[in-house]
DNA sequence: ACTCGAACGAGAGCACCGCTCTCGTCGAGA
DNA sequence: TCTCGACGAGAGCGGTGCTCTCGTTCGAGT
């Protein structure tokens, strides 16, 4: 049981980091200033240094809370009870969808990482968190039989053991060949995305609502998913 | 002719730009000041102001050399000759190679934009290099007829015209289903370097080489080029 | 119940940043 | 030759991340 002191230290730790998110959203990751932080806070600058080590160390606080966000938002998005192309499309509106809401978030979480700044360990569990959804949709498709694989097998060294156990585990019809344009479609989407939102396609896409519908069925057949 | 006074200018401006790709180089663009950029130079911080307005400014100028130096290496990797799924491989090589050669300059081009920054209409023409090679495969793919179109239409409103007029114009083998699918491979392929160089595949991915030819074959198979 | 140490908040200070202003110099065109 | 604009240097302003020191306060162990 937590001791007084531990429950309002916790309280302002996760003040702080609000705070913090909420300046994030207003200027951005790299004009975050923790000043500003302990000046909404009500706090001497130095005071917040005993919550938070280092302003990476608030910066991390940040991508593990938005990858938990962006990864909770499309794990709701995501009805099992509905085919396969269906909920795949859902996932990339979801992801659409919470990145337009969340720009600078997103931007922290998919664009440059902060130059010097390292992702910790701490990140991967939450930032795994869409991958596994796409995982399960595409192991659930598998064994409705509306996946269409190659039915071909590994290639030893070529892909980790986080993508193999995720995407599709064993089932004979995801082979490897179907894991990289499982991994493809994620890049893909998340460059559809990042593209939109950094302002690569203006000019070129006008309809940004249904250019992303377009792709995101592109991807659905790239990826080999067919209907019933 | 240019006077002396404004060749001596012409050339210590670019000796400040290349100054400032050293230092993006090593710590990339967050972390670059102007002032480190003086010193190196051997200024004092607020002679640079009499070259470049500000540090936006020169960001800018490192933009726009960016996007003409990756635009060069395109081009330089696409031999006209050869059939278009190679070419369109080389392309794709071309790019990844760059961005791995240079992360930062890469980072600072298809990255998070800069907090506060937005892109002047400048680095439109250079920014467009990459994606007018791509057009020009695509449409020497057409007429050579090697490029399995779906034979439909435009669908107006959906594409803006830069993309039409890049992207195999008029040939009746290129239609805007085959417009989306290459603006999708584009942000596919874009999508897949980014996330090998900003970290999103460690663990998903161990033969980075090997992954990468098969997206491009893939890649090239959504767009529609076919073997001769 | 008391004590002692750890946790805490505040403030001053350091080195750095972008940017502005002023001032002396120097050179090219009138 | 004179003049005015371009130029470089320096000081300075407000901001930043981060450290150190100093009282205070609170809670756990005796």
């Amino acid at each position: 049981m937590p001791t007084a002191r531990e429950r309002v230290r916790a309280e302002l730790t996760t003040e702080i980091a609000d705070a913090a998110r909420r300046q994030l959203a207003e200027v951005g990751a790299a004009a975050l200033s923790l000043r500003a932080v302990a000046r909404e806070v009500g706090m001497a600058s130095s005071a917040v240094y005993r919550y938070f080590p280092s302003r990476d160390d608030l910066l991390t606080r940040l991508i593990i809370d938005g990858y938990d966000a962006i990864g909770a938002a499309v794990e709701a998005a995501d009805d099992t009870a509905a085919p396969p192309e269906e909920r795949w499309s859902a996932v990339c509106s979801a992801v659409r969808d919470w990145a337009r809401a969340h720009p600078h978030e997103y931007a922290l979480l998919y664009g440059s990482p902060v130059p010097g700044y390292v992702a910790p360990r701490d990140t991967v569990p939450a930032a795994s968190r869409v991958g596994i959804v796409l995982g399960r949709i595409l192991g659930d498709a598998a064994r409705a039989g509306r996946l269409t694989g190659d039915g071909g097998g590994r290639e030893p060294g070529l892909l980790g053991d986080a993508a193999v156990e995720v995407l599709g585990q064993g089932h004979p019809a995801v082979d490897d060949a179907v894991r990289v344009r499982a991994l493809l479609a994620w890049s893909a989407l998340f460059g559809t995305v990042s593209f939109e939102l950094f302002g690569q396609l203006v000019g070129s896409v006008e309809d940004g609502d249904r250019y992303f519908a377009l792709v995101t069925a592109e991807l659905a057949r790239l990826v080999g998913f067919r209907p019933a």
